[in-house]
DNA sequence: GCTGATGCGTC
DNA sequence: GTCCGACGACGCATCAGC
DNA sequence: GTCGGAC
């Protein structure tokens, strides 16, 4: 049986390098026969003379000058030299398309192909091949051929192409390095000459490899590693190391020569090391006991490399592509490189480092989510984001590879290597950890922190480029059951299959109902949400297909289905609603509870649902899988636009405004169904005290949910909680919408992180512990100093209150008043400590929609009240008191100088002398602020929006 | 100048 | 356990057509 | 990124 495999799986291997290269290669011979492929294919360059070996069946001896080449790389700019020796490396490019790095992108796919195929063949446009070309997909178009564009293309050409052929790999490659040129220097109707030329040339099955070739995926059904290693047993190991097929070639020309050690070098990407996916309930069963491990942060950038010799750096992304355009190579240039250059330790002369590209928002001081209108490898100069590389590993150091050498010592050599800055250069979050538990506390934290997840590393790990097994585990909450909302999705169109799933429907546009009008009737309109194309079986594809195919219809341009509503993104075709079936989609909307841990209850980060342009609702959800063919639900059952609106606003629009909804609050709205599924439960002493036998004896905290964090003075945590409720008062152990509060002692972590998130106030046990026993009836007004953590909201009705008491917005105030006011919001701006990740939520939420007390949040403004500009201790000339209350109120930051974040000046109305001081000081900045007015500040306050500045600017030319 | 289509890189 | 292809989303660049 | 399927 063994044995018979293996014969299929060479078979396969000789098999189709004979059908392209026409050698009569067998087996396990085929790296054997090498030297006579490398010689017959490429012959010796030397001699500038070509090979005789070509494309496909027919072999044509025929010597061809090589000069194209050679010519043609001198005009790529920035292109390696190609080598200047024999190598395989001319066939094996042609191979394995996708993984030439040398050759850039040609900038043509099936539609372009179909288009210029029609152009220079003369095909009729309505006409049958044409209509063939353009929906190869199609079964009813492109017949048996279907969903191979090459194979379709080929019963095309068959009829218009010359038989034999006459070309060689070496002109192959020209014209195909032709075409990249073309395609990268703007020149569309060069790449058609090369095309028209190649079509000339070839026979109609050489064209189907060609176009394979172009596509970038052969559909050999073997993958590159099985080629790679028919080349020769390292070549696979040493492409992982080098992302160059050329130097695979060139290294490893002797089959029976095996490379003794194969390592990352400086300016050779590498593929870097991947982490396994591993859910968190089965983390503490396979760590090992005792063991240390490190907890980092998982970014949600993207995977870069920084390698740096001698002051020249470069950049690449992780599939080996170079950006080092954008970052800089030198200290002299480039959006990251003068920063990194100066943040390296003085004594690094080369280097490589592996980690996360992040956005960070220089104004929010923060990290900017990947996706919504942002691309980290785009960013430029003078952009409110700039990248910040975060760092988690370094695989070279000083002359020194240190893959094989464990990660804890890989720390060591990191430790020290520069000196951080904030959204510049940062060493990601690590901490040393032991047990299960730990790492559910960190994941939770992470959570909190609406980051991706976590990343558990072996410290006694190596480091192996391309590989997922090698002691790195990521962690992130949806990988566990029970943590997703399950959406119930329509079926509203399909769309047709490629490759092994050729011929077929093979993926869907799904939607939900807009709930009908009169109660109890069938919806009538169902709306796009987004396209789904995996998660199920081929056994479950071809049962679903059976019951939906009799009721496909074509989709025809200009005519819309009743009642299926869709923007941009249509399917082939669509089905009646009644006619279709409901399908589950997991998604994380909401919050969620884990039985585990001290945890916190929190939604995690919205991105699960998305924004999205192309489908009718607007959003759609980001990785979509079906879980589940509803059969026993029926297609009025889906989910609906409401229903979904619901959900997002649970993921998102909390985070938007903090606010809980008040429909959320009563109880007469039905709560989220949750599938909590056999999640691990948790050690008694995690878990909150039985409360159920306790009898109340006062009613002082009645309706009130309190969350306690620790214990105070003598009493334990658990005595606390009683204490609450024999006050009438209830307890959870994670804080919920309804919490009225969360109670704590001191500052530990777990405060500090719900402090970052700012939902919720965190009192002092002293204040709650203090009224208790003093057994007053009405529960005192917290005052700032009773409070760990304020939230907004409270923040808010603490100013409402001084208000009230005469600091009025309008009147004259005292001195002293001013004074106690100012001191309270400095007080405030301290207790609330908003993590980054808050103020990008405010930054959403100011820019797609006014807030009551955000106006100013993005604002960091200079008050110029001082008789020398930049110099508080000269005299008060101007009162602008008021103003920076009002500022700092909703939001705005004030400095004592102007600062590069600066965004704003306010000088007196009737105060102008620094005008053109401070224009001067403008002028110089490469990010401008905006002079203003307290007029401005009035306006804006008493709008309740920031006015626009440019309309109370003064004086500004 | 805007929009949609198409291609190419990331996740 | 591994590898591989068939799928999802985005942003950005470019180009054709309005 | 996700997933199922083949080996």
């Amino acid at each position: 049986m063994q044995g018979a495999r293996k014969t299929i799986k060479e078979k396969s291997i000789s098999g189709h390098l004979t059908g392209i290269f026409g050698l009569p290669v067998i087996g396990s011979q085929v790296y054997c026969e090498r030297d006579a492929l490398v010689q017959r294919s490429i012959g010796s360059i030397s001699d500038l003379i070509a090979p005789q070996c070509q494309i496909t069946t027919s072999i044509q001896h025929q010597a061809t000058p090589l000069w194209p080449i050679r010519h043609l790389w001198r005009l790529v700019p920035g292109c390696p030299t190609p080598p200047l020796d024999d190598s395989f490396y001319p066939v094996l490019r042609l191979l394995l398309p996708q993984l030439d790095r040398e050759r850039g992108p040609y900038g043509v796919k099936e539609h372009n192909l179909a288009k210029v195929y029609i152009r220079i063949l003369c095909l009729p446009k309505d006409g049958r091949d044409a209509e063939k070309l353009l929906n190869f997909r199609a079964p009813k178009s492109a017949g048996a051929q279907s969903g191979d564009f090459a194979d379709v293309a080929y019963w095309v050409l068959k009829s218009r192409c010359p038989e034999g052929s006459k070309l060689t790999v070496q002109q192959v490659n020209a014209h195909l390095d032709n075409i990249a040129i073309k395609h990268a220097l703007h020149e569309p109707r060069g790449v058609d000459d090369e095309l028209i030329a190649l079509l000339r040339a070839m026979s109609a099955s050489d064209q189907k490899w060609l176009i394979r070739m172009l596509l970038k995926d052969m559909k050999l059904g073997i993958g590159h590693s099985k080629i790679l290693e028919t080349f020769h047993p390292d070549a696979r190991e040493l492409y992982d190391v080098t992302n160059n097929l050329a130097k695979v070639c060139l290294l490893l020309k002797d089959p029976s020569r095996r490379l003794h050690e194969v390592e990352v070098s400086v300016f050779s990407p590498f593929r870097p090391m991947l982490a396994e996916k591993c859910d968190i309930k089965n983390v503490e069963e396979s760590m090992k006991r005792g063991q240390v491990y490190y907890v980092e942060t998982k970014h949600d950038g993207e995977r870069f490399q920084l390698h740096m010799q001698d002051g020249i750096y470069k950049y690449f992304s992780r599939n080996g592509y170079d950006y080092t355009d954008t970052f800089g190579s030198s200290a002299l240039i480039g959006v990251l490189t003068p920063h990194v250059a100066r943040l390296l330790r003085y004594d690094v002369k080369s280097c490589i480092l592996d980690g996360e590209m992040m956005g960070w928002n220089t104004r929010l001081k923060c990290y900017k989510m990947k996706g919504i209108n942002f691309d980290v490898k785009s960013l430029k100069l003078g952009d409110v984001h700039q990248p910040c590389f975060c760092v988690f590993d370094v695989l070279y150091l000083n002359g020194q590879v240190l893959t094989n050498k464990p990660l804890r010592d890989r720390m060591r050599a990191l430790q020290g290597m520069f000196t951080p800055e904030e959204g510049i250069l940062a060493y990601t979050d690590r901490l040393e950890i032991t047990t299960g538990p730990q790492v559910m506390e960190e994941l939770n934290v992470a959570i909190d922190r609406r980051l991706e997840g976590i990343v558990l590393k072996d410290p006694g790990s190596v480091y192996k480029p391309n590989t997922r097994k090698g002691g790195w585990y990521k962690i992130k909450p949806e990988y566990t059951e029970g943590m997703m909302d399950h959406l119930d999705l329509i079926i509203m169109g399909g769309y047709y299959g490629d490759g092994r799933r050729r011929g077929i429907i093979s993926h869907f546009l799904v939607g939900v109902a807009v709930p009908p009008t009169v109660e109890g009737t069938e919806p009538s309109e169902f709306h796009s949400l987004g396209r789904v194309g995996s998660g199920y079986t081929m056994d479950e594809l071809a049962e679903l297909l059976q019951k939906l195919s009799p009721h496909w219809q074509r989709v025809r341009i200009g005519y819309n289905p009743p009642g299926l509503v869709w923007t941009k993104e249509k399917p082939d075709v669509w089905i009646a609603p009644h006619n279709s079936h409901i399908v589950e989609e997991p998604a994380i909307t909401s919050n969620f509870e884990l039985e585990l841990g001290p945890l916190v209850d929190t939604q995690i980060k919205a991105t699960e649902i998305v924004e999205a342009r192309s489908f009718k609702m607007n959003y759609t959800l980001r990785f979509p899988r079906v879980e589940k063919i509803r059969y026993d639900k029926n297609w009025n059952e889906c989910l609906t636009t409401i229903e979904f609106e619901n959900l997002r606003k649970e993921a998102s629009g909390k985070l938007y405004s903090r606010h809980v909804k008040p429909e959320d609050d009563s109880d007469g709205s039905p709560k989220k169904k949750r599938q909590m599924k056999e999640l691990p439960t948790l050690a008694s002493q995690f878990r909150g005290a039985d409360l159920s036998g306790i009898s109340q004896s006062s009613a002082l905290l009645s309706n009130k949910e309190f969350c306690v964090f620790t214990g105070w003075k003598t009493l334990t945590k658990q005595e606390i909680e009683t204490k609450i409720v024999e006050n009438g008062g209830t307890v959870v152990q994670n804080p919920g919408p309804d919490t009225f509060c969360v109670l704590a002692s001191e500052c530990t972590l777990r405060v500090r992180n719900i402090a970052k998130v700012g939902r919720y106030d965190v009192a002092r046990l002293d204040w709650l512990m203090a009224a208790m026993e003093q057994g007053v009836r009405v529960l005192p007004l917290w005052t700032p100093a009773d409070l760990l953590s304020i939230s907004p909201q409270t923040s808010e009705a603490l100013a409402t209150q001084f208000d009230k008491y005469g600091d009025s917005y309008t009147q004259p105030a005292t001195l002293e008043s001013l004074k106690y006011s100012l001191a309270q919001v400095e007080k405030l701006g301290d207790a609330v400590q908003l993590t980054p990740e808050d103020l990008a939520d405010f930054d959403i939420e100011l820019f797609s929609g006014p807030s009551p007390y955000g106006m100013f949040r993005l604002c960091y403004a200079y008050f110029d009240k001082y008789e020398k500009i930049h110099d508080p201790t000269s005299k008060e000339i101007s009162n602008l008191y008021l103003s920076e209350l009002d500022f700092c109120f909703y939001g705005g930051k004030s400095t004592a100088f102007i600062e590069e974040q600066t965004t704003h000046v306010v000088v007196h109305s009737k105060f102008l002398q620094h005008l053109a001081e401070i224009q001067a000081i403008n002028r110089q900045r490469p990010h401008k602020f905006h002079l203003v007015t307290d007029v401005w500040v009035e306006e804006s306050v008493k709008t309740r929006t920031r006015q626009d500045e440019r309309n109370l600017v003064v004086g500004l030319k």
